[in-house]
DNA sequence: ATGGTTGAGCGTCAA
């Protein structure tokens, strides 16, 4: 079971590098955020085209937009909240056949905060932190869960070596210190980091390089904020991944790349 | 410290 995450940052825009992915990752499952299409402008058809038909999506008019594609039956999962009460299309989640009975799939798109990290002058930081605290209390408040997954633009680098400078970023948004310990909470609820299973922490790892970098290869200057996480069950089910680097010099890429991880189920 | 770029949609906001 091949499950794939990208902020695809307008899936109409991006449509035909979703093929692209589709043929190189060859997953059985996409996970897409910041598809910028409302449901009713869904192009259902050119997913269904790629191979996918089984498909969930939440989305509204501009911003925001999540969808899940499918190989495999899918069943939509309702039972999570709102977050924040704000109705903004940041989460969908399914449950999907697979080998040996079906996964738990979740498919986040977290606040990226302004550029403020202060909740008392910027109100979009103090919900990124609000989204994370109640995502974090609400799987934690589901116990020990089995066969489930989460990924996505989580908009969180947590550790060290997940930003280009430690030390330059920690009053940066995506790598401030109540952020990154926010994030490890969530995590710890119930999860393991998929990625960090396969590369060690002291190794540099990135899925998103500013579109204001003019040689983005060469600065370098990148974070992971794009995540797959996955019970302790499954654990030992994790085969491979792949951060497809080369995605982001794609002509008129997303500014995050596509991530993939490969579960031997059964 | 600042500025740099992109997308949605048509002024400006969000990232």
């Amino acid at each position: 079971m091949r499950i794939a995450t990208w902020n695809i940052n307008s899936l109409r825009l991006r449509m035909g590098l979703l093929g692209d992915l589709a043929s190189q990752l060859n997953p059985d499952v996409i996970c897409l955020q910041e598809t910028k299409v409302p449901d009713d402008l869904f192009p259902m058809a050119d997913v269904v085209a790629l191979g996918y038909p089984h498909v969930i999506h939440r989305g509204m008019k501009g911003y925001n937009g999540v969808a899940i594609l499918s190989r495999h039956p899918l069943q939509r999962l309702d039972i999570a909240p709102d977050w924040c009460g704000k109705g903004d299309c940041r989460h969908i989640a399914a449950m999907v056949e697979a080998p040996g009975g079906p996964i738990e799939l979740h498919d986040f798109y977290v606040p990226a905060g302004g550029d403020e990290p202060d909740r008392a002058v910027n109100p979009k930081f103090g919900h990124k932190l609000d989204f994370i605290a109640e995502t974090r209390n609400w799987f934690a408040a589901r116990g020990t869960l089995s066969r489930a997954v989460l990924v996505g633009d989580l908009n969180i680098a947590p550790l060290e070596h997940d930003v280009w400078s430690h030390k330059q970023l920690l009053k940066i948004v995506s790598h401030t210190p109540s952020e990154t310990a926010g994030l490890m909470e969530w995590l710890n609820a119930g999860f393991v980091d998929a990625l960090r299973h396969f590369v060690p922490d002291d190794q540099k790892l990135y899925t998103w390089w500013s579109y204001r970098n003019k040689d983005w290869r060469v600065a370098n200057r990148g974070r992971r904020l794009d995540h797959v996480w996955v019970t302790p069950d499954l654990r030992g089910a994790l085969k491979e991944h792949t951060v497809l680097v080369e995605a982001r010099d794609w002509e008129r890429g997303s500014d995050h790349v596509p991530v993939c991880v490969e579960l031997a189920l059964g």
